[in-house]
DNA sequence: ATAAAAAACGAGCGGTCGCTCTATAAATCA
DNA sequence: TGATTTATAGAGCGACCGCTCGTTTTTTAT
């Protein structure tokens, strides 16, 4: 066991490291996405001007309303956090909400990217730890990111209310195919498809939502993915 | 299957009907309650007319903040729901905030009540399915209850955020301790007791933060605890 | 160096917030 | 019934909200 785990262990930190290294959504990166896909709120015509103004945004709300909410947060905490003037945040804004539509934009994204990656396996086994590891590497480098879509999805309009909703549905709805291919070709023994899919789910939701619980266990990237993989074998009856 | 499946739901569904028949924290007990621990709070002087002011309150409350969030209720739109005029509301509250802090005050009993009650079991296997089931049974009879502090947390003050976080750190506690206890005598087989225990709260706790997804699934109550006991004998190796 | 364009500034606007407080109504007691 | 306590009503208070817009500063182009 003590070489093995050591040796998985590196190969293991390799593939967050692999997986950070190619993912594209974070950085100045992420800030020049959002700046293309989001012209049209945004009155700075320089790329790098409204994607630092951006990043700033974004670094400063996820810091105050991680603590007392994205509504409790005022433009004028914001002003102060960001050291931008009302008028330098209304330079990549229309209005408040829009920080939040744009975090559902790139927590969708990304979400449809992991679903689309975990369905590339080789096997069904090979597709679960995909889907379960690329989950968690995103969720990671962009937990305030998920953080905030999961608590703040309801001052959201009730159409993306359901678009937020439909991310989760749709993560589960693809380990559940997976795993019912599995099921089909008689690798899995399990009940019900849909419950362990449901399972696997919240646990990786509960990595970005209550990252305090595993840091005062001292249980970090890699052994929370070793120990929900080992898990779903286990519900999956490998 | 077929009968044996039958038999055991009839057993359950009497389960739940014997728990809520002795739970005495619904109705007007709930809101009599409600009064005696908090009447530095409240004006009214007699029990009825606050008791039932509070009904009002809460039922409304709950109501509007599932939507769109506590701070984005105003009291204003609470008068209008509960048809009560701003001194009508004040007569039970001293400040927007005791209504959330009452919630914390109700769940954290209840959780403390059912943390006890499963550490009374006859064996470990025993004790796990009574904590499943009177955390799945308070928190559907409570689902608005347990529903708000979750999502209202961050809007307390920091001492209060750490008790709500305790009222789930205890609860892990608890399933964590009778689990060791199990794997001392050798009854279960697991990991990380740790583990197990935490997955088994986030599933409990998904109970009651998204009923949608199981009323899709046309999940009832009993079908979700019978689900959620079989995994966890699955990750104890039963 | 100078004119034009872009970005940053922040006081101020209309509105809503949590909450108070006096006036009124209802209930209780004598 | 009249006196006294208790409960309800809702206009009004100061503070703060999201957002605007005329002005100033900075950058860019010539």
């Amino acid at each position: 066991m003590g070489l093995t785990s050591t040796d998985n262990s590196t190969k293991n930190i390799n593939n967050f490291k692999r997986y950070s290294d190619q993912f594209e959504y974070q950085d100045q990166n992420l800030y020049n996405l959002l700046f293309e896909r989001n012209q049209h709120l945004i009155k700075s015509k320089k790329v790098t001007i409204a994607s630092a103004n951006l990043k700033k945004v974004f670094e400063s709300t996820f810091k105050l309303s991680s603590k007392i909410g994205f509504h409790e947060m005022s433009l004028r905490d914001l002003s102060k956090d960001t050291s931008l003037s009302m008028g330098g945040l209304y330079s990549c804004l229309t209005k408040k909400e829009d920080i939040a539509l744009m975090v559902l934009d790139i927590v969708e994204l990304v979400s449809e990217k992991n679903n689309q990656a975990a369905l590339q396996g080789a096997d069904e086994l090979q597709c679960l730890e995909t889907a379960i590891r690329s989950y968690l590497y995103s969720s990671t480098i962009l937990q305030p990111w998920f953080f905030f879509l999961y608590f703040e999805t309801r001052s959201l309009s009730p159409e993306n209310q359901i678009k937020s909703k439909n991310i989760e549905l749709n993560t589960i709805a693809t380990l559940e195919k997976i795993i019912q291919s599995g099921v089909d070709k008689r690798i899995f023994d399990v009940h019900s498809p849909y419950f362990v899919s449901s399972t696997i789910l919240i646990a990786l939701q509960d990595w970005y939502l209550k990252p305090w619980k595993n840091k005062a266990k001292n249980i970090d990237l890699e052994q929370y993915s070793i120990h929900l993989f080992r898990m779903t074998k286990k519900l999956l009856k490998i």
